[in-house]
DNA sequence: TCCATATTTCAATTATCGGTGAAATATTGA
DNA sequence: TCAATATTTCACCGATAATTGAAATATGGA
């Protein structure tokens, strides 16, 4: 993934609204959720959503489906993934100090906040 | 780590000089770079570049050092391996097709820029 | 001490971002 | 078709971020 891409990820990300947007839809998987669902999950307004959807939409962090009258929003996790990679790979050169990402160092942190239906939680 | 403080260092990632700064400081190791070296490297002014070390600096991703006349910044590799394992473990709720972290996915794009005297390459 | 070097701070300007509410654009069902 | 629902677009405004150049601070060497 080229730097150009990574910095317009890292700036759709950079917002507390846009990363539990994010966060919400990683759990989500596949079915995803609509927009009106995000917007009632996380308590923003209608017009503010489609914003902040709009941005991550662009930084291909999202993508999105008509469904009847609803649009339905995914993770594009690949494009995750890319961005990842390259803070490790190009951008961490390797540290192995730095990849600490086959251990859960985090958990103690997390809250578990979203369901995941219809993902295994391993 | 905590949510505000991966926004933080997103937000201060977010920046096409401050990443540049992050993979330059990387590949220096606990070595690090005079300001003015940085500055000469990435060929922004003293001033502007004093604006972005210290945004970097406040989110925890820089430490830094006075050594004589100069102040010596290094990567906090462990504020970065944490904002990753953030977007990893909790981000993404571990699915398996984000964490390619181990294989170097990104090889073919990356142009290997800096040289890294000093720090064994793999 | 005096000067050159290294870095930061400050003020001013411009650009971009985020929030709000009204209006516009679909789409479905009665 | 009409009304209700779902979402986006638009215009506006205030807040924050980035850039620039000048001035201030600190350090080391002649």
């Amino acid at each position: 993934m080229e730097q150009s891409r990574v910095l317009k990820s890292l700036s759709a990300m950079a917002h507390d609204t846009r990363l539990e947007i994010v966060r919400l839809l990683v759990a989500r998987g596949d079915d995803g959720l609509a927009a009106g669902a995000i917007s009632e999950a996380l308590g923003v307004s209608a017009s503010g959503l489609s914003f902040h959807l709009s941005q991550l939409e662009q930084a291909g962090l999202l993508k999105s489906r008509k469904a009847s009258r609803h649009v339905i929003y995914t993770a594009n996790r690949a494009a995750l993934g890319g961005v990842i990679a390259y803070l490790l790979n190009d951008c961490c050169a390797r540290h192995p100090d730095i990849c600490a990402c086959t251990d859960d160092i985090n958990a103690k942190d997390r809250a578990g906040v979203y369901s995941s239906p219809g993902i295994a939680k391993t």
